[in-house]
DNA sequence: CACCAGGCAAGTA
DNA sequence: TACTTGCATGGT
């Protein structure tokens, strides 16, 4: 009854019925990380209009925003929603990516994962999904990324307690699965898209642990 | 209309 | 340390 097998029956319920999700959806890891300061607490469709407000304009690069001043930044995002704060926290987040590795990913993913991981986390604006997010999907780390889904899954199948916090979640995986870049992206890829459609806040399947998952799945 | 969405940080006691 | 609140748009 270990919870490794319980990790591992979710995954192949859940790829087997979703298939090959390919995240992160976005066409370069520059993208992916503007991305992931976006979508913070925010629905992905809002993020889109936003990206795409600033391909438009040709603004997605680092060289480009940083130019760009706050306030102008935060006109063009305004879709994403909290749109004052992200200007601020991408501006923080491209000064770091431009100061420390000249806005080159390959030269951010070289060195070890928990100081870079720790150096993230250090630019205002940037906690752990978001830092966790950057390093998975943008520098190929073996990184697990948990976030509100994967919690709330896990809570309501009772496979872990009320009071676990992120790294607790994110250890409870990466302990139980191996190092995988492509595992890591494809299961958080399932949680979150099972989460979309199974495991809302408001809709009835408050504490019922199994009626999460699509019908002939589970048997926890 | 109310509620939610792929968080995070600052304020309070 | 442990709660609480602000941030904000767009979809259901």
């Amino acid at each position: 009854m270990g919870c490794r097998e319980d990790l591992l029956s979710i995954y192949e319920i859940l790829n087997a019925h979703f298939g090959d999700l390919h995240w992160w959806p976005a066409d370069d890891p520059f993208e992916v990380m503007v991305g992931a300061i976006l979508t913070q607490n925010t629905a992905w469709t809002n993020v889109e209009k936003a990206i795409a407000a600033l391909k438009e304009r040709r603004l997605l690069s680092p060289g480009a925003l940083l130019r760009l001043g706050e306030e102008t930044l935060a006109g063009i995002i305004r879709p994403s929603g909290y749109y004052r704060i992200k200007a601020k926290r991408l501006k923080a987040f491209v000064r770091f990516f431009l100061d420390e590795y000249e806005g080159s990913v390959e030269a951010m993913s070289v060195g070890d994962i928990p100081l870079l991981r720790g150096k993230l986390l250090r630019v205002p604006g940037i906690g752990p999904e978001t830092a966790d997010s950057i390093l998975l999907f943008a520098c190929q780390k073996p990184v697990f990324v948990s976030d509100a889904y994967t919690r709330r899954i896990l809570l309501r199948h009772r496979l872990v307690p009320e009071d676990a916090d992120y790294d607790q979640i994110q250890t409870l995986f990466m302990a139980n699965l191996p190092p995988d870049v492509s595992l890591f992206n494809q299961f958080h890829a399932l949680l979150v898209q099972t989460g979309k459609i199974f495991c809302r806040k408001t809709p009835q399947c408050d504490p019922c642990p199994l009626g999460i998952l699509p019908a002939e799945t589970v048997s926890l």
